[in-house]
DNA sequence: TTCGAATGTTAGCCGAAGCTAAGAAGGATG
DNA sequence: CATCCTTCTTAGCTTCGGCTAACATTCGAA
């Protein structure tokens, strides 16, 4: 028992974390840097509680920082940031082959993503990439054989 | 912007709650009353956290309790359980068909249904119900009026 | 009936993630 | 240069959800 909630707690210590290097990387792919300004207007929170969050990521080894310059990524949270995008689009794009509307897609994979296991990032990309899976006997039979 | 981050965090904010209502009511179905020390095995912490968490639900009117006694759902505390409860189980029952195992849909479902909203939730019974969507030319549309 | 184990409560601590309010640093414009 | 506005930092507060340690209550055995 509770294994479960175990891991749903340990994903929520690590997801602002997440959120926020994804967010960084996005910036500075876009405008080649990323200052704090950037990140309040993103998350739609206060200067001062991304100061805080900012200090948590570099204790954390995520980010660099010097006063008023603008924040870096370390190879760490560089290769957070890449494959945080990359789960977050396959949720996204998952919800919405499954008939989820794009406005809801946006909204719902944002936090699902932080939930999601490898092995339930793999089904997602099985489905993207070769389509659904067969339906085996006993399940209501529609979509017959390949494709 | 940020009307994403703003919903994660609010989904987080009723989290506990789900899941607490959630078990008691399981216990309470299972074997009657639902005893704190019930909770403690069930989410593995401590006494202290249970006994916090159940007089937030209290105060915010899900449970009564009196000392010493088993804990009780309201009316409302019994909704919220049997939502919950729904809903759980139509994501579990939706990761187990797209081919995750029986162990990681128990384990991913615990921390997805909290961000799973109404749309989404619609989408995953439509497709434990009337099967895959018909794969359409140019991509996952569903054609067909609902029905 | 007394006593010890199991169960429940209380007090006090912590870190994360939010906030407000105050002030410092820097840059554009006169 | 001085000024003013924007940007950034710092201090101090709150709630939530964890924890440990100490204490209280209940209840079944001896
Ligand atoms: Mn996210
Ligand atoms: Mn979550
Ligand atoms: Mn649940
Ligand atoms: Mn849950």
């Amino acid at each position: 028992m509770s294994k479960q909630h175990q891991r749903t707690r340990s994903d929520h210590a690590s997801e602002i974390a997440e959120d926020y290097v994804e967010a960084i990387a996005d910036f500075i792919a876009d405008k080649d840097v990323c200052r704090s300004g950037d990140l309040v207007r993103h998350f739609n929170v206060t200067h001062a509680t991304v100061n805080n969050t900012i200090a948590r990521l570099e204790r954390d080894g995520f980010v660099t920082t010097a006063p008023y310059q603008p924040i870096a990524l370390t190879a760490r949270g560089r290769r957070l940031a890449t494959a945080c995008r990359k789960r977050h689009e396959t949720v996204e794009a998952f919800l919405l082959k499954i008939g989820v509307s794009p406005a809801t897609a946006v909204i719902d994979s944002e936090g699902i993503e932080h939930h999601v296991s490898r092995e339930t990032l793999d089904a997602m990309k099985r489905i993207l990439s070769d389509g659904w899976p067969d339906e085996v006997a006993g399940g209501s039979r529609r979509g017959d054989g390949l494709h």
